[in-house]
DNA sequence: CAATATAGGTTCTTTTTTGGAACCAATCAA
DNA sequence: TTGATTGGTTCCAAAAAAGAACCTATATTG
């Protein structure tokens, strides 16, 4: 299968990868939450090439996640900001970084800490059930076929499970 | 920059995407957590060429998120299961999972659903400070430089913000 | 006001990474 | 024992990425 198929998935997963699951642009996604909006200071940032970065510049405001916003008195330059979508993937950023903090940093120490505001501590964050408030874990978890993928089969487009 | 050097950054992000934040590797991963274990099972699965998975669940396990278990009476056929470290990437599957089915589904709604043992209910995730239990926005977080940087800035070894 | 610098790109060439197919050795099942 | 299956490797062509040079329209400086 080529890459460029593989959000044809019915699976959030593969449709969410088809859109950020490449090199960049999750890097990208990170300096936007760091504030990063031009051009420029992206590249400095990140020390992409000038080609790949306006590519997936381009991709990320097609895809609704980096909006477009004049900031020049003519309207021809842009900074890039998050959109709601974009602001969306903090937990998918957030989920790496304590993955990272945990298992990848040297033995310095993780290289940022976070403070909560609301009650001013230093932050680790937990990943629960929105319904009991429990900590997920994988082995407590049943995952079924969804509407998604039911309906689907009940119109006969899928015949397998997917 | 190079790919490669992507992980020198003190970033936790940075260094989680060195190893998973390329094209097929949390698809391997996911699949791993749907019980796929073995060389043709992935590749059924994901329709990746042989090469590329060969590739790929090496660095796996070079990076101990996967192991090599063997199942087969001479000792030389291998199954492929997740490490503590491979399953603590659950999160951040799951925060993928949650925002393509939020931002990426189709009209028929999410392909897969969740049901969480511990309380019997469809589940969703949700993703909050383990301090005080209240959901984690961007905009009440302070980032700050930890141990990670810090320690190295009084040893001279690092000047600057990164 | 002209000259220079800067932002935000595009184009070109080289190198790396993929995809696809064919091949292969060891094991297993009939 | 014969053929199928597993778990790869090798080779080649195609696609993507890196690096550098170039370009155009504003913004700044002198």
């Amino acid at each position: 299968m080529r890459w460029e198929e593989i959000d044809s998935q019915v699976c959030s997963m593969a449709r969410g990868l088809a859109i950020f699951g490449d090199r960049w642009t999750l890097l990208i996604i990170r300096d936007a939450f760091r504030r990063v909006r031009r051009f420029s200071d992206f590249q400095k940032s990140l020390g992409i090439t000038k080609h790949r970065l306006s590519d997936r510049l381009t991709r990320l405001v097609e895809a609704d996640i980096l909006k477009k916003v004049p900031y020049d008195n003519a309207g021809k330059r842009f900074e890039y900001r998050l959109t709601p979508k974009g602001l969306d993937l903090y937990p998918v950023l957030m989920s790496v970084v304590q993955w990272g903090d945990k298992w990848e940093s040297d033995t310095d120490g993780a290289p940022v800490v976070y403070t909560h505001k609301t009650c001013g501590n230093l932050m680790n964050t937990k990943y629960v059930c929105d319904c009991c408030g429990e900590e997920v874990k994988a082995k407590d978890i049943v995952p079924e076929a969804g509407p998604g993928v039911t309906k689907k089969i009940k119109r006969g487009e899928l015949h397998s499970r997917v």
